[in-house]
Parts: structure tokens; C-alpha cells; sequence
DNA sequence: GTCTATACCCTGATAGAC
DNA sequence: GTCTATCAGGGTATAGAC
């Protein structure tokens, strides 16, 4: 008795979950079909082409960003500069919930496809500036615990570095230790940033919409 | 007139140059044949299994580390937190001179392998740790410019996370500019790091292995 | 929208002469 | 150590009934 309403969707999430785990070139659509639970008619029908697939998987991601990691435990979160820290944690905690299997999800097919599939290259482009203008908008929000003059483009670009390598090493050595040291290395350099403390000016708030009804554990799949 | 000598080498620098563009499982062992100039017969000779190369580029790309990127240009360089940034201009150069076309050998292998292929992951996973070894050295040579109870390893752990995840960024928005955000935020890291400079000591220099006659640019394929 | 059956190609790998 | 020829299998994708 197959599922007829959301075959797209399951398509698209095991394919997500596949692809962030063994590739993209190494998983095939039989794979994809048999743990869908869908055959060739029903793949076909949604998607014309693989490379169509792995293009909804990037904007599926895309969405998870803003719905997910962006806000969902985060939210609760006043401190601009701890929620820097919350989307950090995120990424440790798929890393750790999954037992390393899974990469981040923008690095691994970044890496895989960057050079091959030029508009995956494209959209996942667009997403880094989408994860940069996310984080630099927390970083406004710090107003003046951080220093005027700094760029905060810049240093959201940093941030998104450390915490993409981090996720690659931290893969490989299957260990969360790296990733902790990046962590703590981003903490102290933040921290060094507002060694000006305005006499601990208080936390900026800005109004910000309720936070959703949340999962006691955000993992990047649920994004 | 086939080339009888180093038939091996040819084709693990072939297969290290089509992994790192376009990916290990998106390579066939045909292409690779066609690019080194050899047939099956001879690959199957000195490869077993198509893993079995990709074994050994890893090995391959493990000795560039030391030959290259540790040493080459570097070397020249005496002060040790400026050979740090040597490595990262290293990686720098990497991503220009190839126009984005070539990522980062150990992040680009690790982020497609580590699940799938736990031989490579093992391998890579002990480059990743011998490329915190080298950086440690370095911040040990640092000496008194660094504070005495800083965690060197952590930061070298730090160093490696933002590179590779800005290699990776940079490959994918095809562009500098994220990567000289990631170096930048690392200077003004390592710069507040020793922002209590003991009265501008004198660098702290060690016996160094007389420079190897270095080509003026360091590409990673002659790494 | 989903099913079955299948085309067709390219993949990694083998055999055996030279 | 290198060559040619070839295999078996899985890859993406298609056709057409329901």
C-alpha cells in the first residue's frame, strides 16, 4: 500500500540523508528508491534527472536553515552573541547525534560538487551568504559589546570557516575534540572582541518572534 | 612508446588531481588510464582495487605535506608565527592558482570518504594530526610571544578548522574573498593572543634545515 | 502518481598473450 | 610491466500499462 502524498518529500529527505553520509556519485537512485520505498516510475515522475534531485536537496536544505538551526532551540536564546554560540552547538550536536556519519550538510556537498555540478556550486554559494547574513545580523545585534569599526561580514565569514572545518576534522577523526577546540577558539576570539566591555552594557534585544514549539534535541534532519 | 619507469607515480598524481577536482566516486579508473597514459593491464598491476589507489594518494599527498607545504617556501620564513600564515598562504594559492578547480586534499577527501571508505578515513584522519604536530612546533617555537598557559594544541586544532572550512567556502562562492576573512579573523586572533608582547622579544629562532631550492610558486600538485 | 519491465551504457575488474 | 579483449554488474533513465 504505498504512500501517496508525500512522495517528494520522503525522495527528497532520504536522499538529503544519503548523500550528507556516503556522497553524492556514490549513492544510487535504486538506493534511493528501495529506502523511499518508491520505485523508478514514481522517482522519475518528480524528478527528470538526479541532478534535478540533488538541486531540491539543496533548497530543501536551504529551508531547514531558516526553520532549523537558524531559530528552533535557539530562539530562546537573548544573548546575540550566545546564539552565535547556539548555531555552533547545533552543528557539534549532529556531528555527536549521529556518531560522525553525517557532515555538515553545506561542506560536504560543497566539497563533493563544487567543481562538478556547477548549479549546486550556485545555490550552495548562496546558501554560505545566507548562513553569513544570518550570523552578521547577530553580530549587529551585539551592538556595542563589540567593537564599532569591526566588520562583521568579516568575522561572520570566519565564523562559518571554523565551524565547516571543524565539522570536516571532526569527521575524520571521529572525535569531538577539535571541534571543541574550535569552538573554544571562537569563544576566546569573541571574547578578546568586547575585552572593552562598556561596563557590561546590557544585552541588546530586539523583538523577536515567539520561539516555535521545539524538540527537546535539534538534530539537522528535523531542521 | 610507452613510459615503463614511473607508471605508478603517473597514476596516483593523476588520480590525486581528478579526486580533488571532481571527486573520488564521480572518477573512473578508465579516466584515470586515458589521463596517465596507461592501459588496465598496467593499473591493475600496481592496483589491486581502484581503494587501493586512493590509499595511496592519501600516502602520496601525506609526503607533500613535509616536502611542501611545511617546508618549501616556508622555510625562508623565520619567524615562526609567520610561518603559520606561510602554510595558510599556501593554501591560498592553492585555490588561485587552479581557479577554485582543486579544494583542499585532506578536507576534500575527508568530507566525501570518512563514512564510506574507514581506511582513508584512518589515514586521513592521521594527517589531519600530523598537520596539528607541525603547527604546534611552530606555536611552541613562538616561545614567549604567546602566553605561557595557552593550550597550543587546541589552537593548532583552532588554525586547521578555519583554513580548511575556508577553502572549502571559497570553492564554492569561487572566491578569495571569504578566505582572507578567515585569515584575517586568524591574524587578529593570533595578534590578541600576544597582545602582551614582553617588550618586542627577540623572535625566538631554532637551527632550521637550510632551504631546498624552492620554485617560486608553490602549487600543490608539485607540493 | 505509481507500477513493472527493460534498454543501454559505463563501471570496476579479469584473462592471457607478449 | 604492458598490451588487448572482454566480462559481469550496476548505473541512470525510459516505456507503457494501470
Amino acid at each position: 500500500m504505498p504512500r501517496r502524498t508525500n512522495t517528494r518529500e520522503r525522495l527528497i529527505e532520504t536522499a538529503a540523508d544519503l548523500f550528507l553520509r556516503q556522497g553524492y556519485a556514490h549513492t544510487g537512485v535504486n538506493e534511493i528508491m528501495q529506502r523511499a520505498q518508491t520505485t523508478s516510475g514514481s522517482f522519475y515522475h518528480f524528478f527528470p534527472t538526479k541532478e534535478d534531485l540533488v538541486l531540491a536537496v539543496v533548497d530543501h536544505i536551504g529551508e531547514s536553515l531558516d526553520t532549523g538551526v537558524f531559530s528552533a532551540d535557539l530562539a530562546a536564546v537573548t544573548d546575540p552573541v550566545e546564539r552565535v554560540f547556539g548555531v555552533v552547538d547545533s552543528y557539534r550536536r549532529h556531528l555527536a547525534d549521529n556518531d560522525f556519519t553525517l557532515g555538515s550538510p553545506l561542506g560536504t556537498l560543497a566539497a563533493e560538487l563544487s567543481d562538478s555540478h556547477p548549479q549546486v556550486r550556485e545555490r550552495l554559494a548562496a546558501l554560505f551568504t545566507r548562513w553569513i547574513d544570518h550570523m552578521e545580523v547577530l553580530l549587529e545585534d551585539a551592538g556595542n559589546r563589540l567593537p564599532g569599526d569591526l566588520d562583521r561580514r568579516a568575522l561572520a565569514d570566519f565564523i562559518l570557516s571554523a565551524v565547516e572545518g571543524a565539522a570536516v576534522q571532526a569527521r575524520a577523526r571521529r572525535s569531538l575534540a577539535p571541534f571543541d577546540a574550535t569552538a573554544a577558539g571562537l569563544r576566546r576570539h569573541l571574547g578578546a572582541l568586547a575585552s572593552t566591555p562598556k561596563a557590561a552594557a546590557a544585552p541588546e534585544t530586539r523583538p523577536r518572534p515567539a520561539p516555535a514549539s521545539r524538540s527537546s534535541r535539534a538534530d539537522w534532519r528535523a531542521w
